[in-house]
DNA sequence: CTGTTAGCGCGTTCAT
DNA sequence: ATGAACGCGCTAACAG
């Protein structure tokens, strides 16, 4: 029923490969005939069919974005930015959540490829990018990891890892803290190990020996964090910490879930820093102290990566490590002794 | 590069019909040229074109969600919902992100119907839907709204208005509150109209006279929110609220702004309730009084109203409202007087 | 300055 | 039980 080039070639009176050059613009027309092919595109309110352009010209203009957890509110932000930046290069976003799982992730990649994407965005936590990568580099499909910084051989866009963690715990060092737990959360993903890394280097520069050093690792989900928090801040007085920094989302509401069911009060009784901050925290009277993630921007910049090696496909692989901004709330405060 | 149906025929010593009959199990092949087809495709990791097929099947297996702002919590999960019933149809889904702002939308629209979606969601809080409905009706592509109940001439999906607003007003009144306010918002906007109007009701019945009814109207953005309910509460005593009823995301974020920025304390000086409560606020101290709207639902059941048109385009126009859930938090409390 | 022709990769009659 | 041939809608040589 939507009507065709041919059609609007017939009325028109011209041939299918003039209107053609006349909607992209690739070669000269005369002023006559392009007017009466215009005026025929618009009694026919003629569309290009974009799949059969694609499929003639090899460039479906389409990319695909994997992520985790579309709901989590960092990950939504990227998606906003990446489709933002894919609206303005005139690229269509294909969506896959893939809560996580490895094979509905491989599911999506394959149906994405079906579809010709031109490339592909990856924000997942769990695991290391290999298993999607080496199938996406053998079909010569362009690859971009979305909140990653710890994989120099693929283009990347996350948030570094360093400073950021030496400025949360400088601020909790400041207060005085000098009992202070990471809730680590898994640190055999990448990005947690690197937090936790830094973390430890944190406390060595600020002349902590390293067994005072707490982390609090293997508490994948947040059940289990908070199952942690509840145990560690159960012990007596002198061991138990004064300020618990968390290292992801999870972590932090698994942390914050403890603390309530113990009935302690933040910061009275412990102070709490985040390495991601929670939407909307700034509205309740403890608000969070933490580092606001650059969310959008990840989005925005991977896209821009992924465009990039469109262009470029033999360009060296990028990192771009953005820095997240240290927002001091009320979670925070000297410890009471 | 990727390999073709020809490819696969030849190396099979078949004729592509063979092949695509094998891919597609649309004729008897007989077991032996069925494996060697098989080995074949195997051999050359031989996946379908889904763009040509989409093009010589005319069904593009995709469809559009556009939404108005994809970092909200609640969109977010209306988006996971929608994905996860799209993925098990088989379909892929197109996302683009409208920023509220109507010619973005109808751009979006038309990229969509340019790549030949077979349906569009859209959730849409600002105008109305007519403007896009008629292009789309037009040129007979479904369409399904997603968090509306208030336009019975289309397939939409939403939380109702009537009993949640009268339970929510019911816990304010059961708390001992006579000075009660909605922040309304812009209830130009028809979902917003019917919160107004069914907090209205609800007070009538309980016997409030209408002049006696306030509601805060005309309060477009957090910021407007914010400024009128600074203004409210500054009135003097025996007028000013006692309890604040927030009619949407938005209007709960200004109205708690509001009050911080004020020193007021929640629920010593003020009670708060919500139509929509914020994400995580049951970590905090002064949890959030309100309605869970059931978001990924609404997503799950959009996408599969909109499977049912696609089977049969001339069913009756759907409404599917479903009910929030009321969670009492620490934000209400009985009056101070 | 424009038209004719040949595919892109696939599904599908119509034959045999 | 299988193949040959055509066409979906479009772009890009190659004429002229």
């Amino acid at each position: 029923m939507p009507s065709t080039i041919v059609d609007v070639a017939n009325l028109a009176g011209v041939s299918p490969s003039t209107v053609s050059h006349v909607v992209n613009g690739t070669r000269f027309v005369s002023e006559g005939t392009k007017e009466r092919v215009l005026e025929a595109i618009e009694a026919t309110s003629y569309m290009p069919d974009a799949l059969a352009r694609s499929i003639r010209r090899d460039r479906s203009e389409s990319v695909g974005l994997i992520v985790s957890d579309a709901a989590q509110s960092i990950f939504a932000e990227m998606i906003l930015g990446v489709e933002e930046e894919a609206r303005a290069r005139g690229l269509v976003l294909l969506l896959a959540n893939s809560g996580a799982d490895p094979a509905r992730e491989m599911e999506s990649v394959r149906t994405f490829r079906k579809r010709r994407v031109e490339g592909l965005l990856v924000a997942e936590v769990a695991h290391r990018p290999n298993e999607i990568a080496q199938y996406l580099k053998s079909k010569g499909i362009p690859l971009v990891l979305l909140d990653r910084v710890s994989e120099p051989a693929y283009d990347q866009v996350g948030v570094g890892t360093q400073e950021p963690m030496r400025s949360l715990v400088g601020h909790v060092l400041e207060l005085g803290h000098t009992r202070i737990a990471l809730i680590a959360g898994d640190t055999s993903i990448p990005t947690l190990r690197d937090r936790a890394h830094h973390f430890q280097a944190a406390m060595r520069e600020a002349g902590f020996p390293p067994e005072a050093i707490g982390v609090v690792d293997s508490v994948p989900t947040q059940a289990d964090a908070a199952n942690a928090v509840a145990k560690l801040m159960s012990t007596a007085g002198s061991t138990r910490p004064t300020a618990l920094v968390s290292a992801s989302l999870n972590m932090t509401v698994g942390t914050l879930t403890a603390i309530r069911r113990l009935g302690l009060r933040v910061p009275a009784d412990v102070s709490v820093v985040s390495f991601d901050k929670l939407p909307y925290d700034d509205l309740f009277e403890t608000s969070l102290t933490g580092l606001v993630q650059p969310a959008f921007e990840i989005g925005r910049q991977a896209m821009k990566l992924l465009v990039r090696r469109l262009q470029d496909p033999n360009a060296d692989p990028a990192t771009v490590a953005l820095t997240p901004r240290l927002v001091v709330g009320g979670s925070s405060a000297p410890p009471a002794e």
